[in-house]
DNA sequence: ATGTGATTTGTACTATCGTACAAAAGATCA
DNA sequence: TGATCTTTTGTACGATAGTACAAATCACAT
């Protein structure tokens, strides 16, 4: 009799439903939700369009498996570093360690599942900006705890900031981090090539130290109160 | 026999062209292109499907007269903003002022043609996210002049901060002004109901501040070298 | 009022969408 | 091997997409 090694090396695809949800990883992330089709992503990864459906039942619950994927993990490791992060005691450096425990999970490179990665990342922030309902909703309810734990602690190193001021500041540096994921060839084109806007680890430092600046800013209520309106027009 | 005045109060409307712009600049603000389809768009405006058709040719074309009408007229008044800018003596009023130039124009409320909008911004946000070619073309042949300008100006106003920085910290400003713009209801969500972020002064005034001082920051190369790695670890 | 050009309507065509479902093929184990 | 369960394929259906185009309607100069 010829023996079968179990399962190896058979003209069946290894693990169909992974590559699935590869290919529509990064087709979503890079053409948004609804310009993408279910044909497009079987043709992607290798399958019939009828696979997506057997395994992923709607469209929507596709985008949603990509979400229950990745959201645990970063969020652990975020967590992790996190932890890590809040036992620094100078606080200059403090604050500059959970901000990098912030923003490094959302960039570890796209093949490591367990470290979120930068694909994923992107695809939040395509989802983000088309509203897409099925995101709404698990964002909400998936990182909102986290980015409060992240504001605790930078308040916490930032006594005299109004968390106010912090959450605006935070949401900044999340906007930086989709956009700079989302078109990183525009910091290439505008330096002239001197920059590699594709390049997580440069994106990385240059992000951190900005929003470390940015989060150390002084206060609104007592920064420069005079100094309003210097120059532009009061339209609004 | 009954009188019809002439042409006033018929059941035409007056400006059928401008009412379909409107209602199309605004769904694809908010769902993105392919999320909405010129049937949808007829319907906002009031207009019949075929209207769209002859005015716009087809639906990209619909688009790029979008950005037509919107990229002149708020390039010139940053152009005229940062102009103003530019003369403000003291080199920290100055940079706050090119900042607030770069800024205003693109939160000046929706309703104002000449000024730009936050709804144009918002359209340019979810475009760049989706990677819309349409946009892309535009953007980069656009705006790019632009940024270039404030760019430069920044850059006289921050001699010791290298080129190279200042467009990573630029383009992390255009990411924030973005997101503001595209999720300001998770400012409201995380600040506890403390911050409204649909505001846009508000918006504008704690981005202005975060972002002066993120241009402030130290040059990278001279920033921290001993820092690096405090806490996070080296997966990259 | 009437003819003319501009605009709006109504409708239809083709392509593609998400999804369903039966049949085929592969895997698993008695 | 043959039965059984899982996975993949092929195909089809209804809905909706973008767009084209002829007919209807309007504004307006004559």
């Amino acid at each position: 009799m010829v023996r079968k090694p179990t399962s190896k090396e058979t003209t069946r695809k290894p693990n169909m439903r992974e590559a699935i949800l590869a290919a529509a990883e990064e087709l979503f992330a890079t053409n948004g939700f609804n310009a993408v089709s279910v044909r497009d992503i079987a043709q992607a990864a290798g399958a019939n369009p009828g696979s997506v459906t057997y395994h992923f039942k709607t469209k929507d619950g596709l985008l949603l498996e990509i979400y229950r994927r990745h959201c645990g993990p970063m969020n652990l490791r975020r967590s992790e570093l996190l932890a890590a992060a809040k036992r620094v005691r100078d606080l200059q450096d403090r604050l500059e360690a959970i901000v990098r425990a912030y923003v490094l999970p959302a960039f570890t490179s796209g093949s490591d599942l367990a470290g979120g990665g930068a694909r994923f990342t992107r695809l939040r922030a395509v989802m983000s900006a088309e509203g897409n309902e099925v995101a709404r909703k698990i964002i909400a309810q998936t990182f909102d705890d986290t980015s409060h734990a992240f504001i605790d602690a930078i308040h916490d190193s930032l006594p005299h900031i109004p968390r106010t001021d912090i959450v605006w500041r935070s949401h900044f540096l999340l906007g930086a981090l989709y956009y700079s994921l989302v078109t990183p060839d525009r910091v290439s084109r505008l330096s002239r090539g001197e920059a590699d806007g594709g390049d997580p680890a440069n994106a990385i430092e240059q992000l951190v130290q900005a929003t470390v600046a940015a989060f150390q800013a002084p206060a609104l209520d007592q920064a420069a109160p005079a100094r309003r309106k210097t120059v532009a027009s009061s339209k609004t």
